[in-house]
DNA sequence: GTCTATAAGAAGATAGAC
DNA sequence: GTCTATCTTCTTATAGAC
């Protein structure tokens, strides 16, 4: 198995659970079942280690990237999901997305990492808000500017119709990350949130 | 003046800047103007600082919470408040609570601090969820409860509203904790954000 | 590439003078 | 209560054998 791989799963895991100042170099080496010492053929320093797993979380951010703009109209095929599906569908959409964000380890990881890291230096705040703020906000924006052109929603402002789905939905998701036993109850009103955005925004205000 | 107080204030300020483990008990005294074994008088180790700044914490709150207690009403009084308010007064209200929030020096580091400890241990993560989730949506829930039973709102779901009403307002707070240069652009979208939540629930569905 | 041994220095904490 | 001196342990990192 790849050993220089190796270290940063096991160096992400260490510092998403308790920070790059409370995680020591021989804490890594022995999850990857390796002396300390043997850790510095593959990287130079400690730092290096951590700044290797930002490359690899940039790569695989602009890989998605760049797999969204592929297929450009991605938003529009969300788009047309929306469009046609009853707000059963949408529950059962964005519950799947809170689940796999929620769960999908490199996704929890990573924004564990950036949570304990993100005031350490500006580059990372500007990391952390990108992923967590601005580009899911401007993902869902465009996909309720399209729906409102189609006369399925009503509203005039997309941004802030955004601003008000996603909110939630990560507040709620950080909740799961520091206490995952609540993820039930949270499940429960993220459904209870997308059908009331849902119904609100239909204009059929019960 | 109170050298031991003097600890306290430091050492948070410390704390919610890089984390507990980052920050040195030489630093500490440092900041006191003193040096790190002057600092072992006051208190008996590192970690019975940390302690202390938690104790100090609770001890705000449960104040916090006994002053909002005493004067029962003040749910209502609020909620009299937004009654008779206009969408504008709103939006004043929200930008002046979420000014305060943000500057206050003991509320921005108490929130920075717990940001970066949330997952340490789980006694700080239940106080975390505590202050910046369950408790303001408690409160928030109650108020537009009531304006609901005034018939000012419409709406059958009090807590998803406050859920929703909430969660852009904290999500913003977090995009300035860690890029202070965007509390403009985040304190228009917040406006907007209030008003556009003021408009639906009133069932002036634009 | 992995190991043992070890250097070099940092960090938490104590002893004891003032 | 503050200081200097010091201890102990931990931590990063290197040297050099295998």
């Amino acid at each position: 198995m790849d050993t220089k791989k190796k270290i940063l799963d096991v160096a992400l895991t260490l510092f998403s659970e308790k920070g790059y100042g409370n995680v020591y170099v021989g804490q890594i080496a022995e999850g990857v079942g390796i002396k300390a010492p043997s850790l510095y053929k593959h990287y130079k320093c400690k730092q290096d280690i951590f700044n290797a797993i930002l490359d690899e979380m940039r790569e695989r951010y602009n890989q998605k990237a760049a797999d969204l703009n592929l297929n450009g109209d991605d938003i529009l095929m969300d788009s047309e999901v929306c469009k046609n599906a009853s707000e059963d569908d949408l529950v059962k959409m964005g519950a799947g997305l809170f689940s796999f964000f929620l769960h999908d380890e490199y996704e929890c990881k990573f924004r564990k990492m950036l949570t304990l890291e993100q005031f350490s230096d500006k580059e990372l705040a500007g990391l952390f808000s990108n992923q967590y703020f601005d580009e899911p906000l401007k993902y869902q924006s465009g996909m309720l500017q399209f729906l409102i052109m189609q006369g399925k929603l009503k509203g005039d402002d997309a941004d802030i119709m955004a601003l008000q789905f996603f909110s939630p939905i990560y507040l709620l998701m950080t909740v799961c990350d520091r206490q995952p036993k609540r993820e039930k109850e949270c499940l429960q009103k993220l459904e209870r949130h997308i059908r009331q955005f849902s119904r609100i925004y239909k204009g059929e205000d019960k």
